[in-house]
DNA sequence: TATGAATGAGCCTTCATTCAT
DNA sequence: CATGAATGAAGGCTCATTCAT
């Protein structure tokens, strides 16, 4: 789990998703982490069945089969196990681990495709959470935030990748690499929120096609360009 | 108000973006008239300042300066007033009616930059009507289904003029026209939610820039086509 | 419609069911008068259908096709619509009109038995309404004596054919004919509202034959006394 | 607390009165206990005082001397609370325990005299709630059922009474053993409807007389029978 | 006389959080 | 650590009645 910051690749340092800093500190025994953990599942599940502002505490003690009281064991409040679930999400979203190619072996289109399919696929599998983190986020600010950073993970990363290209000469020279990556990292963060949380039912290939095809296109990366081994960060990952 | 269905210019009919059939009745009277306006015009302002889930009726009541009672006799429920308040912003998003330039004497591109410039003033203009509804679609499904008309309507719009574009042979053949207005146009609103809802403070003149550009690269539109006058439907409305 | 007070065949005043001092005149105009009659008989079905507690003033009016407006021209509240309602059936259940036998030509026995045929009939028809004022009865002091009133109506008749009874010899002498006929007529009453309020699905026939036997029973008629002819009032209608 | 099914002398099963499936199960600690018994007994206090539909949660609770929450932890609504109530004076209804005459030493007339005894005193005793229940039967189909089944309780003991005298041959056998027990069972409990709920004022004396005299009368039981041992199961308990 | 918009007091219910056992 | 009973503020909604037009 990311609960402490991390580094990319390169050495930039990356932002936690959600402030990580728990009233609670983590349970020492193991009697004690197995309760939390059969917490924090249980109030996966009911948030997702219920949504966040309608799932009670109750709810999820009784799926956890421990008292109300023991809930306050290990959180202070309901919003602090929702950024504890959020958490237990945001390793498999960040670093999908699939589909990674490395840079000496694959061109740059080759590159944004995996990472395009790659979050495509993670946020499939993570659909009815990211639905609970829209619906919190536009209740409070707090999650405005949390939501906040985890796309500029995404457009940072991406920013990166873009200004490298520019720098080789291979795409428009004349993009704002930052505005750039927020507009296209939002693109796709926006396709997949239609399909996989509005259930609008894009088969997943066509997603990752024209998605590619778009970015590809906005970057105005030139035809030999999109063969050439593209060196440095990857990029295509949107927010 | 758009009540009723509409068409576009060319004819298309426009379907409603909410239901608007009413549970109340319109009232008849002038008097009735009035009552129900200032009740709208006082829930907008509520809703604007404390959210929609925060505010309380009789805020609304004392606004309009009206009873409790009166609300009940033009509305049957928080949820109906809201859909009554995004009515009223809806004609001002769909048809800004600044920046229409006509096909004959405008190219490809300028219509473009002045769909998006208009979509986005409008969309400031209505900023924080539109929080709201991000935060009731977030809660509630007939209010995501409110929303995603609006969305539609955008991007058949825009497919529309995009399929016209590849008639002509001035932009991209190989592209879904659908699949790529869905994804160009959710840029924007993204954009444009980034920038008004969540503050991220860009120029204006950056959004309509970077946004324009975006597009005519990415439906690849030849240098000299992006001057060419462009006949029939508007484009680049994003949704 | 008994409107004013009234006299039994033999000279005894009938009080009025319900307390008929109307707040409001009735109507002169032609007008006038049709309009309260509408209302009177919406209510009647508006109450049959949703009960008195239950039922809106807005639904009476609708029903009537008058404005709530005019509600309050013809009656002073809900509850004064209801006593008129009321009103319109106690001729029906105080002088049913069916099975009257005349004392020279019937039996004491075929008498009572045409009296609880004649009150379990009226009943039937008006079962709703005695509902309803069950009802109102249990909520609303008001109501209750106007059931009171209903019930000592029958008592009284019956109370004084027992007594003349008595004196010819032909029932037990013994009996308190008040408290006998109270808790005879009670038992009428309560059968008929088992029946046909409760809708326990009783035969007519079967509820006219055991209370008439029980009744004789009760009274222990003489099997000679069953068939003499019996002068004076009617007995056995039930409260 | 006649919670569970329970058996008469003579092995038949009595209904339960009212469905005691509760949504809400009975507190297991010695604390819950506690304050549930105060909040059903500070219901009774209050429906007698104001009625059951007059009557305010706020005021149960603040009888109880418990916050309006705790109420929600043992009843799910005022009507859970009603049935409860109604639980509780049950037992004293069905089984007044006083009175109780063995066959073996008791005629049938007296036997049945010490039901109506038993019956009217323990009328008494709840009269209030018993007005309770009438205006709740007059509004809610649930508690019409409740009070049903406390009828069909009373006529049932009755009709098998009745039934048994009719094989030994010491009353009318042509009398239908239901449609008689039903028809006295409810001349007796309206006797007592009126007397303690209508404050007619009869001594309890003189109510005991009358009915059992009409019970015996309209049985045409013989005047030896009624000396007679009357051997199996008790008779005369009105509904 | 007819209309129908306006009135407003009143109460049931929820559920995150606390704390005595 | 676990338990689960206790807390209590807060607000949406109804509908009989009034009264200006």
């Amino acid at each position: 789990m990311s609960t402490s910051s991390e580094r990319e690749p390169d050495g930039t340092e990356v932002p936690p998703l959600a402030d990580v800093t728990h009233l609670k500190t983590l349970p020492t025994s193991a009697r004690g982490q197995r309760t939390r953990a059969a917490l924090v599942a249980a109030a996966r599940r009911v948030f997702e069945r219920d949504g966040y502002l309608d799932a009670r505490l109750t709810d999820i003690t009784a799926d956890a089969k421990c008292s109300t009281g023991s809930f306050y064991t290990y959180f202070a409040s309901k919003e602090e196990i929702l950024q504890a679930v959020i958490e237990t999400a945001q390793d498999d979203m960040l670093h999908p681990g699939a589909g990674r190619l490395s840079a000496e072996e694959a061109s740059p289109e080759a590159i944004i495709r995996a990472s395009n399919r790659a979050y495509f696929e993670a946020y499939k599998r993570n659909a009815k959470l990211m639905m609970i983190l829209e619906q919190v986020a536009g209740v409070d600010p707090k999650f405005r935030e949390v939501r906040r950073r985890r796309s500029q993970t995404f457009a940072h990363r991406n920013a990166k990748g873009i200004a490298a290209l520019q720098e080789r000469g291979l795409v428009d020279a004349g993009l704002d690499p930052v505005l750039t990556s927020l507009a296209l990292s939002g693109m796709v963060s926006r396709m997949a929120y239609y399909t996989f949380c509005l259930g609008d039912e894009v088969p997943m290939d066509d997603l990752v096609d024209i998605c590619t095809r778009l970015w590809v296109n906005a970057l105005q990366m030139s035809p030999e360009a999109r063969d050439d081994a593209w060196p440095s960060p990857r990029c295509g990952t949107p927010q």
